[in-house]
DNA sequence: TAAAAAATAGGTATAAAGGCTTAGAAATAA
DNA sequence: TTATTTCTAAGCCTTTATACCTATTTTTTA
């Protein structure tokens, strides 16, 4: 490993992001850190930097972290993008590697996995944390069934539900019409197979649209 | 500044921890730094390495930050104790703070405020994210009622609201009055300080009332 | 460029939740 | 035993959510 990598650290925690680049700084390969703070942000940062490796977290406001990977693959096949979640969770790392993710560390990893991680994939493997490996071979005998995914719109809409705002509320905030969330909002418990708003909100904490 | 501090650092994310080691490494004036993965962990750590600074995250399995720094405050009672945590969510600075939390950082700080938040707490005064002194202070003026923890049966019928059932259902289920089940819930929106059933489920998986 | 999907928004209902008040019975604590 | 808390329940009223319609504009995809 003789190269000199360029990294975009796409979480957004600042104190974490801040952490993450004195840690992954600290290897001796690595170049420049870029950081985003949300998925918008670092969309428009890959064309900038050309980063070799980008970590990716999940759970981000706006746009999350596997609605990014999938706009990001698409535009640049090639991108080498490792999720990073809280979670050991199931539908996070399929989600993410079905969005065209290389790898996958959880955040209980420590230094030696994320250059590992880093290593792999760079060099065209692929690589995930040991504790969710498990959980991808068994997920490969589950269910291909492509679970319905909600529209930025909708995810949008559902974290301003979780937050205890009203339609109204939601409304405002987006410069929409009520009746416009009411629509949101009626999609939204068909698509999550929900009946009310308590679904709606164990919903979004499971797919980490809010953090908890 | 020309003490050389020792840190705890308790956080049950390996990659948060390790990242947070460097960044708070980094300053001058901190000598070592231990960690402690979960509240049981740390309160053995305190006897032996008696800490100037805690660094304590809120969420965790076993025993919470709230808990540990309760049990830690009251074993010793001048612990620096610096809450840390995602959200700037009232309820659980609130909770730190009647814990005996010296201070409270969410997670999206950078370093400065890092730095000063060890400086303030050291020298007797409190640090708290300027972002959540707004909620503090408006705290402040609203009810002083200690909140109440929640009773047995309220507990009951969040967990059933959680499940996405509405009152009349959770009143068959538990064989009682919807009106109850109505008085039940409106106590619940009272005690935790939430706006509607959205927060309530909120409240409720932070609590571990359901799990996610 | 044509087709599909997403975002927008209104009509018209009913169901459910939320807010404020009172109050008795049962369990628990001082 | 007395006082307090909890559980129970209801009235009354307002707001919000849910359900099922239709439909136009914009954006994305094939």
């Amino acid at each position: 490993m003789k190269e000199e990598l360029t990294i975009i650290l796409v979480d957004d925690h600042r104190l974490f992001r801040e952490g993450m680049k004195m840690l992954v700084g600290s290897l001796k390969f690595i170049k420049t850190i870029h950081e985003a703070e949300n998925g918008k942000q670092f969309l428009e940062l890959i064309e900038k930097f050309e980063p070799d490796i980008v970590f990716m977290d999940i759970e981000m406001p706006g746009m999350n972290g596997i609605e990014a990977t999938k706009r990001a693959v698409e535009k640049y096949p090639f991108i080498n993008i490792i999720g990073l979640s809280m979670y050991g969770d199931e539908d996070y790392y399929t989600g993410m590697i079905n969005a065209g993710a290389k790898g996958f560390l959880i955040k209980n990893s420590g230094i030696k996995d994320v250059e590992d991680a880093i290593k792999n994939v760079f060099e065209g493997y692929n690589f995930f944390s040991p504790e969710i490996l498990n959980g991808l071979i068994n997920g490969m005998f589950k269910k291909n069934t492509s679970r319905n995914d909600l529209t930025e719109r909708e995810v949008e809409v559902l974290y301003q539900i979780c937050k205890g705002l009203s339609n109204q509320q939601i409304a405002d905030e987006l410069f929409i019409s009520k009746r416009t969330v009411d629509k949101h909002r009626e999609n939204l418990l068909i698509k999550t197979n929900s009946k009310n708003t308590a679904g709606l909100v164990i919903y979004a904490v499971r797919n980490g649209i809010v953090d908890v």
